[in-house]
DNA sequence: CTGAAAGCGCTTACAG
DNA sequence: CTGAAAGCGCTTACAG
């Protein structure tokens, strides 16, 4: 079926028209829709209804450009290549819809943009008045974009990211207690009388995150009097397939371990994976802990305990910070509370 | 950490700076930025560098006022009140990465926003100019909307749908093949010799999608010879719960059956869930088959049998046929194609 | 409370 | 190829 639209263009009506019908000026007509309480009741009456007669709405670009108010936050979010298919790692996108949600509750829209890890960065989403500001999801290795997001800073451009957290830097980064969480869930596996833990992650400076969360593994050995075994640190990247093979090698390294604190549930869901491919039992031989709470940890069999991060109070944080930011106002560094979750994978 | 970041604000330059520093009228610098091509190579050059050097970039808001281009697509995306605390479907969470990147690589940019059940609905995206067409993601009842859509109609606004099909209804509606992905699956199953299927979902002209991929199992079973059996179509809600619940229904009515037909990953998921609480083997006692392809079917044991529907081709149908509405180019309704994904819950 | 007027920062015929 | 000029559709002092 071909269908041809051409024909339904027609003149959108101006404020100018809504004034000729309502029989006011074009300036009361703009009083009148942007701040009803400027007008009088009849006036605002017979505007309203001349604006509904002839479906008109306002030119929100005329509006940005006179006002100078956009009124609009973009989210930025980077692209993920270990994810294959799906350019987006799972964590974000609840997170992402959370942003959506409590942005349009604030009445702000938003304007989404995927930052190709190769392209030129959209950091003129800013920079030329698209938006009065940008979140910054997914940058996990943030070092690599420092620089780019320099030029954010030379122009005065508010922003704020999500994931790492780097006081010394002097913009606003907002992360989750990742040492907390991180400490809180390996203890609880100490308790359990694990001995032999696995960090499963990269636990290097360049992503600041992973590095805390092996800060809160390390924290919790110390406090248990348990000594890690350096053969225990894992380092890989942050996928299934990773996690899995990291896993196999300990085995075929007959490397013996009784838990896997893994920096992410990807991780987490391809370890397990392979340790049952191998004929492990998880929680009995194995107990696995992961971090995020992904949606899909209550897919997998057994269950996946896990360090839930707060999505629903990130987005308002991330939203509410960066509001203040491009007010001008003062803004806090927060730390976003975890919570441990437990279910089957770590026993007990 | 208190921050204050008031005296960043600076006075923007515009191209009037710009033409100033480089010795052209400000006509010029407009054209070099716009359509570089359609300046001399040195007055080019010298816009580029005192554009750098001022850090310009031109303000979209005005470009978009005067030039009439908006160059921008609004997405709307339903709230999935089943979902508790994720506020979107997880089915639209990859679809929604994939028109962030397809849309970027074409360079149009992407409004996002949530559009609450209750609310009073975004369809000003449009009228507003603040995009040149609309995507609606998620309207799986889509008939509640059709009145508030008929407004769109009326101002000429371009639209598109991903879902439901309706021919009848002269826009334009993209939906992957439903009727033949879930012919494809049930003859699956009745190759294997299952002859009692359930098809859990809601198989009412309400939801189209689902009505289709009723059809669909329908006609496998006409082919194959086999009389479904009505006690076996289950008209559930499309969540895990629901799924579960359906299934723990018919053990308990003591209805027999030898697989599942799910409309949706996330029913299959449930049915899954619940079969093995009850102590059955699937797909040994039971074969369980979902649609979608949810990320979540490769985490779940038995890995979860599919009909995927490719949203990256959704993706690009989407984006192109909406850009082709907004040029007021014909149009053709398209089908996207599905494929069956043979895992581990179906057996075989 | 309302109107006349200026102007936000661009693009695009129109001349040359 | 370039400049002078008009104008996109609003908002907002400024008077009254």
């Amino acid at each position: 079926m071909v269908k041809d639209n051409k024909k339904m263009q027609m003149r959108r009506p101006t404020s100018i028209d809504i004034a000729a019908l309502a029989g006011v000026s074009q300036a009361t007509v703009s009083r009148a829709l942007s701040r009803p309480a400027s007008v009088s009741e009849g006036v605002r009456q017979r505007v309203f209804d001349a604006a509904a007669k002839l479906n008109y709405t306002v030119d929100i670009n005329a509006r940005k450009l006179r006002s100078k108010k956009i009124n609009t936050i973009a989210v930025l979010v980077s692209e993920d290549i270990d994810q294959g298919d799906n350019p987006i790692n799972p964590f974000f996108l609840p997170l992402i819809g959370q942003i959506m949600n409590y942005a349009g509750e604030k009445g702000v829209d938003v304007l989404m943009s995927l930052q190709k890890q190769s392209s030129d960065w959209g950091a003129d989403y800013g920079f030329s008045r698209r938006a009065d500001g940008i979140i910054f999801l997914g940058y996990r290795d943030f070092e690599t974009y420092l620089q780019k997001i320099e030029a954010l800073r030379t122009v005065g451009e508010p922003w704020v990211v999500f994931g790492p957290v780097m006081p010394e830097t002097p913009n606003v980064f907002i992360g989750s207690d990742n040492e907390g969480g991180a400490y809180t869930a390996v203890a609880h596996l100490l308790k359990l009388g694990r001995k032999r833990i696995v960090f499963l992650g990269e636990a290097s400076e360049r992503h600041s995150e992973f590095f805390e969360r092996y800060k809160g593994f390390m924290r919790a050995h110390t406090e248990a009097g348990v000594r890690p075994d350096d053969s225990l640190a894992i380092d890989c990247f942050i996928s299934r397939e990773e996690g899995a093979a990291a896993i196999e090698r300990l085995l075929d390294d007959s490397i013996t371990f009784d838990a896997v604190f893994a920096v992410t549930d990807l991780l987490a869901i391809g370890a397990i994976q392979s340790l049952q491919k191998r004929g492990l039992n998880v929680p009995k031989d194995v107990s696995v802990m992961g971090f995020d709470d992904l949606w899909a940890c209550t897919c997998i069999n057994p269950a996946l305990s896990t360090v839930r991060q707060d999505t629903k109070t990130a987005a308002q944080v991330l939203v509410d910070t960066l509001a203040a930011l491009i007010d001008g106002e003062p803004v806090e560094m927060t730390r976003i509370p975890t919570q441990l979750v437990i279910r089957e994978s770590c026993g007990g």
